[in-house]
DNA sequence: TTGAAAGCGATACCAC
DNA sequence: GTGGTATCGCTTTCAA
């Protein structure tokens, strides 16, 4: 009920309030033994007498008094979608070990939201943010550089060369798709996008455009943009993929999970089959590519890797000065088969 | 750069930072003026001079002193989970709009992580703390009592009866289940479930087993119990399909998504096709259930009407002593079509 | 090795 | 309405 205090702990050992916050800010050394100028036997005293009151630090306190809240936070744009539930997952594992706790929030894709969010950040004193920005950000997130609290980017990227980053190549991922569906012996390979400027999806599809010329391919390249705002999509796809199948094309790439599952919707109605009719490569991570025998191949961002990576990164600004190359990381993505 | 304090402000606007604390903390009334002893001139004059100042409240300070965080914490076991991510963006949105920060966390089912866990939060101040229990966490659970921080139990129950409860009717799903499948001309329904005593699905079949017989359809009811333990589920679930097509089996509940994933699998493997050959209702949500056409009718947990209730739950918890049958809430389960 | 005492930045109490 | 100041629990000099 009534809060232990340190001066409690100190009180019954017998010993003064800055012994105690000693042993109890002691890192344990690699021979066991505790790395602080305390007697062993006063120090296990202390332990033991704090283990028995059942004593907890405040943190409100501690951070108050030294400036640190060995806290990050990570504000992403759903919390809701899988890739950003997983990544806060790792996210979470990673700083854990490594004494940190993690504030999670979820900007919504609003700004206004954001900048809020930001603000509480700062008063709870974060030592670091990791985040995938929303538009409109950036003014906001100049605010973590006045505070000069290390900030890392993930996922998508804003202009700004005060952050770290960690991002992944996206050309790539796009250009490994159709070099697959190439050398499964595809020709007519044919990819599924938004009209809209999304850069990961703009980059999917220049590496798929680049794949495709280096192949020989170049009069086969053919990109359908779905007008993304339409409530009709479903109707829109169905068309693109009757078209497709009239056309014989013989491949697709579905850069996103959204538009997998609504082309399969459609090949389903049009009676194409996966592996039969239609060869494929899709996006992130889904129930339905595991579905079907062989399973789908798909290509997912390297998450574990990305939040070590961010996490590390966060860690070593909140150090020292890092040079710009070691703050821009780029990572390969994953192919799935 | 430097961090702003109220002094700073005070001393800015030429008032005692008393006035700067009272027009700080100040809540706008309905009328839209603030709520507090102070001219609204000097009220005015301070706000602007924070906002000048880019004064943020140093929430460590706040807290040591008053003894509120205005945070809560919710430790789920796995925020990865699907079910479970989007329990946590309800919360904190709700969480929000109250003004409460939310610190997630993921126990892993683990209840050393748990422990840990659960002695950070309390590090931390937090106000209550929602959580989906993980085995073994009726004894750590025991020490947020002790501090007396308001606890609300979400997804699982543990005994003790200071916890707070938001839990769905399983029984009740089970029921929905079959008896939509019996209006829908079944009579032939069988279940999957896991050797094992999880709770829910306990439940899920005994709703199961209690529409049959009200049907008067005793004499079909058959569950099969997979070893969930066994590395090879795929061929016992490939078995119990194959075995129930040769029965001729009308209808299927599968009270998982793995277990409907399994399910369908093999089903696909078999040439069994949902909706021509054989019905069924699921639970939980996937993408696989909106694929199929018409869509596979699942079950789902009421994800926003938990989040709210569990966080209404505890800031009743907080204010007063709540009677035993308000805190004991179980909700209905959601069909979806 | 040990301890006394000075704050960290806010809130809360009390006096004016 | 307004302001002075003790205080929350801890870390951090500095001195012994």
């Amino acid at each position: 009920m009534k809060k232990i205090t340190i001066r409690d702990v100190a009180k019954e050992a017998g010993v003064s309030v800055t012994l105690v916050s000693f042993v109890l800010n002691a890192k344990v050394g690699e021979d066991g033994k505790l790395d602080c100028p305390v007697n062993v036997n006063t120090a296990a005293r202390v332990l033991a007498v704090a283990q028995k009151l059942g004593y907890k630090r405040n943190n409100a306190a501690a951070s108050l008094r030294s400036g640190r809240s060995h806290t990050l936070a990570v504000i992403i744009t759903d919390i809701a979608s899988p890739f950003f539930a997983e990544m806060c997952r790792n996210i979470e594992n990673i700083a854990y070990k490594a004494g940190y706790t993690v504030i999670f929030a979820s900007s919504d894709e609003s700004a206004p939201k954001f900048s809020q969010l930001v603000d509480a950040m700062i008063g709870y004193n974060v030592e670091g943010l990791i985040v995938a920005p929303c538009p409109g950000s950036e003014p906001i997130l100049e605010r973590m550089q006045f505070y000069n609290i290390p900030t890392v980017l993930i996922d998508r990227d804003v202009p700004g060369d005060s952050f770290g980053r960690v991002l992944v190549d996206n050309v790539h991922s796009g250009r490994q798709a159709a070099e697959y569906l190439i050398k499964n012996g595809s020709r007519k390979i044919e990819m599924l996008s938004y009209s809209l400027d999304i850069q990961s999806l703009v980059d999917r599809v220049a590496g798929y455009e680049e794949a495709m010329k280096d192949a020989g391919l170049e009069e086969n390249i053919r990109v359908h943009r779905l007008s993304s705002s339409s409530v009709n999509v479903e109707a829109e796809v169905y068309e693109v993929m009757k078209e497709a199948k009239e056309r014989g094309v013989e491949a697709f790439i579905f850069p996103s999970k959204r538009m997998a599952i609504l082309a399969f919707s459609a090949m389903q109605a049009l009676d194409m089959r996966f592996n039969k009719d239609v060869d494929c490569v899709c996006f992130d991570e889904s129930d339905v590519y595991n579905l079907s025998v062989p399973p789908i191949p798909h290509i997912v961002q390297p998450l574990g890797e990305i939040a070590l990576r961010a996490f590390n990164l966060f860690q070593k600004m909140l150090k020292e000065d890092v040079p710009p190359e070691e703050k821009n990381i780029l990572l390969k993505t994953e192919f799935i088969k």
